[in-house]
DNA sequence: CCCCCCCC
């Protein structure tokens, strides 16, 4: 039997058989299954799994004018046969294929069998001729591997990870569930070649899918992941990169795959994302032959273990660009990151770079520099910010103000949140001493205070109502959350003094803005993401340039 | 059964 058996993408001229000796190993499947295969009335059909010694396949068909040899007793288990001529055809409905597992995952194909011969008696062959292994996917390569995540929602919570796989046919994206994640992430290992068998199909969810195939694969308990030891003709991963200096005329949010000498990187740093998540990131410089250099941001644990030293060639396929700061470059979940890659193109930058190519005055199409001071700071004021629509965008827009706190709301500035560690989730006071945190989905004799405060800035011309998080309304108020709530709790005056300390202040406040819709209703919330304190250059400098704008 | 794609 062939290894075009199983292919991925299951094309028709995948199951023309190159072999026709087969050793029948087993019957599976009853008389009611076959009829419902069929969609039909017609007499009771029989389900083959043979093998040829070295791979198995479940799925042929006995045509009716051979079941004789079956009344007979001649074709059984363990007899040795001849197929003579075969043909194959596809279930005309997918949903069958599915309800049936048929070829394990994904195939709707049968091979139904015409004309076969018994060669061999099964008391003569006496036992399973090698050691066969089944079909279900061809070899397929593992292109990307995620990390263990666990998910926590009003469905349950659990872990997963999930890795995409590549043969000729094309690409799929598995997903190991909660035991599964056990089993098989430590096997799974990227750039390597498996046999996957009997694992869960079903459509991709479009939304999500970035992959080019309508469906996705779920391991279950039954599914089973063998390396494959030989594996050559297996495709690699296919990249097709482009020169660093046509990403000035790629469109932002484009996807691209880039390789590029790493001339120099940032340490690694943790940020809190906007959805409360702490991540590391690390900026690196690539440079090509095109002697143009950008900037990527790798993520979490690639971040972490990255190593420039002796400046590797890094490829990344899949990388999306982004007209931040000119044209950067991200790597996201779906990016693959590989350091020194086995490939031509790797040893071809490697010999440029080092016979000369490090001592090239090259330019960046990332801006570089500190982000205050530098003409990268967008400096509005609260009448601009209007003026300019900023936030009307499918984006979210950044931008810089000095202003003067006017009024900051006491009410409602702290919640009780869940205690645990990284949850911000407000809790529900069970009036019994308890907090109940239904994110955790659990109960707590505490709970830890958390600031939402919403203020009132003004600049020289205009004012606008602000939203500041645990961070910046600490800054802000000059004052921790936990201390914040202490003082309400018991002592009012010192409790008022804060707020009153806070007042009038001025600074410079970072911000994003984003327009939002609640039921119809449109209106832009600004964000304080950091507050600095006033550089009065900086502050001539923003009023001299609004007021010229004024002007004008 | 997830679905995060982040930061300036």
């Amino acid at each position: 039997m062939d290894k075009v058996l199983g292919h991925i993408n299951c094309v028709e001229g995948a199951f023309e058989l190159k072999c026709s000796i087969f050793l029948v190993n087993c019957f599976t499947f009853g008389v009611q299954d076959m009829r419902k295969l069929c969609g039909a009335s017609g007499p009771p059909r029989f389900r083959l799994k043979m093998s040829d010694g070295q791979h198995s396949f479940s799925s042929f068909l006995l045509a009716t004018q051979l079941h004789h040899l079956v009344e007979e007793d001649l074709l059984v288990p363990l007899c040795v046969c001849k197929l003579k001529k075969t043909t194959s055809s596809t279930l005309s409905d997918g949903r069958y294929g599915l309800v049936l597992m048929f070829c394990s995952c994904y195939c709707r194909h049968v091979v139904v069998i015409v004309d076969m011969e018994v060669l061999q008696s099964a008391e003569e062959t006496g036992e399973k001729i090698g050691n066969p292994v089944p079909f279900s996917l061809s070899d397929a390569r593992v292109t990307n591997k995620s990390n263990i995540r666990n998910w926590n929602n009003s469905r349950g919570e659990g872990k997963l990870f999930s890795f995409e796989i590549v043969d000729e046919s094309g690409e799929i994206r598995i997903t190991a569930f909660n035991n599964e994640v056990d089993k098989f992430f430590p096997l799974v290992e990227q750039g390597k070649v498996y046999y996957i068998s009997k694992a869960s199909l079903k459509p991709a969810n479009k939304q999500f899918m970035k992959l080019n195939n309508d469906y996705e694969m779920t391991l279950n308990s039954n599914s089973s992941i063998v390396p494959c030891e030989d594996s050559q003709g297996v495709p690699t991963m296919q990249c097709d990169f482009v020169p660093i200096k046509d990403l000035a005329d790629r469109d932002n949010d484009a996807i691209v795959d880039v390789i590029g000498v790493c001339k120099s990187a940032e340490d690694v740093t943790r940020i809190t994302t906007r959805a409360n998540r702490d991540v590391s990131k690390r900026a690196l410089s690539l440079m090509d032959m095109t002697g143009k250099e950008v900037s990527v941001t790798l993520w979490g644990e690639e971040a972490e273990k990255f190593d420039a030293s002796g400046s590797p060639v890094v490829a990344i396929k899949k990388a999306r660009l982004s007209d931040f700061r000119g044209k950067s470059l991200s790597a996201s979940f779906s990016s693959t990151i590989m350091v020194n890659p086995d490939i031509p193109q790797a040893f071809c930058l490697r010999a440029w770079y080092d016979q000369g190519g490090y001592a090239l005055d090259s330019q960046s199409l990332t801006e570089t520099g500190p982000a205050t001071g530098s003409s990268a700071v967008n400096w509005k004021t609260f009448s601009e910010m209007k003026k300019d629509n900023l936030g009307h965008g499918e984006k979210a827009d950044y931008f810089s103000c000095v202003a003067t706190v006017v009024f900051i709301r006491k009410e409602s500035c702290l919640y009780q949140a869940c205690p645990s560690a990284d949850c911000y989730k407000k809790v529900i006071d069970q009036n019994n001493g308890m907090y109940h945190c239904g994110k955790c989905n659990k109960e707590f004799p505490n709970f830890k205070y958390r600031l939402l405060l919403s203020a009132n800035l003004a600049d020289c011309w205009d004012n606008q109502w602000v939203t500041c998080f645990q961070e910046t309304a600490e800054v802000l108020l000059g004052c921790s959350a936990a201390e914040l709530g202490q003082l309400r709790d018991t002592d009012e005056t010192a409790f008022d003094e804060v707020f009153q300390k806070a007042n009038f202040s001025t600074h410079i406040f970072k911000n994003r803005v984003k327009l939002e819709t609640y039921n119809d209703e449109s209106r832009v919330k600004v964000t304080v993401l950091e507050i600095l304190p006033v550089d009065h250059r900086e502050y001539s400098r923003n009023l001299l340039s609004s007021i010229s704008k004024l002007a004008r």
